[in-house]
DNA sequence: TCCGAACCTGGAATCGGTCTAAATTGTTGA
DNA sequence: TCAACAATTTAGACCGATTCCAGGTTCGGA
């Protein structure tokens, strides 16, 4: 039943990040399972319900840590609070604006043609590509 | 001199806002000169700077009518705040993540292919692109 | 086992934004 | 013209999301 605490410590271990109850605790909610979508707050209490007793404030810090890390994404489409977003493969997003609800989809059988180049020699770091339905 | 202050009393007229010393003060900020990408604590700042007194309150009340109107373009990229855009043509950002700046290009040369149809048999409102460059 | 660094914590603070109730201003019909 | 009423503006309180802080806890190596 174990989905694997030992990746997620080795994972953890790899970023320079202690495998902590909290981390561990997180992760577990955040990568067992299918992908998912999830802000700080839904976190937290999710972490309550389960009994993994960890802070609002950990539950941030936890969130930007991992995505620093690489193992989690953020994405803004909602104005004024962050989502993150466990799924890594190249993807793009429907953003419901009537229920705030983001739904992915592979960016693979994706083309985009036409674009500029880069403005002042900057280079391209990724290419966010946010569909709104309604 | 003037960039047309009768033209926009009479958009504002259309869209059913009076034509308020605040309105066509913020107007004339935003639509007198080249296409520009805005906050509402910065537009705060310049009406102050210009001259024309108004609240904060009302540049955000302003902001958002102006956007029902038509008259405005939102966009929402950076995490935690709202950026108003004048530029209504159909077009893309590019959004340096160093700098947050904004950059716009037009959509009219971008092609997209290989979308998924829009799940639950929603109409698709918009596509946003954004291209984050470093 | 011990120690220093990394970590976690509650609560205060901050930030962008919204709400409210009262004062002001624009519009209109007599 | 002007009273009357609705739309608008305002200061300041309030809000939810997030970050900061200072002190206590835990981890992991020597």
């Amino acid at each position: 039943m174990n989905t694997g605490d030992s990746d997620i410590g080795m994972r953890l271990r790899g970023a320079g990040l202690r495998p902590t109850r909290q981390r561990l605790g997180l992760a577990q909610l955040l990568f067992a399972g299918p992908d998912r979508h999830v802000r700080a707050e839904e976190l937290s209490r999710e972490a309550r319900e389960a009994g993994v007793r960890v802070s609002l404030a950990t539950v941030y810090n936890t969130l930007h840590q991992f995505v620093d890390a690489g193992l989690l994404r953020r994405v803004d489409v909602e104005p004024g609070r962050a989502c993150f977003d466990t799924n890594l493969s190249r993807h793009h997003h429907f953003y419901d604006t009537g229920t705030n609800e983001l739904i992915d989809f592979d960016a693979e059988d994706v083309g985009i043609t036409g674009l500029p180049e880069a403005p002042g020699g900057k280079t391209v770091e990724r290419i966010d590509l946010v569909v709104r339905i309604r």
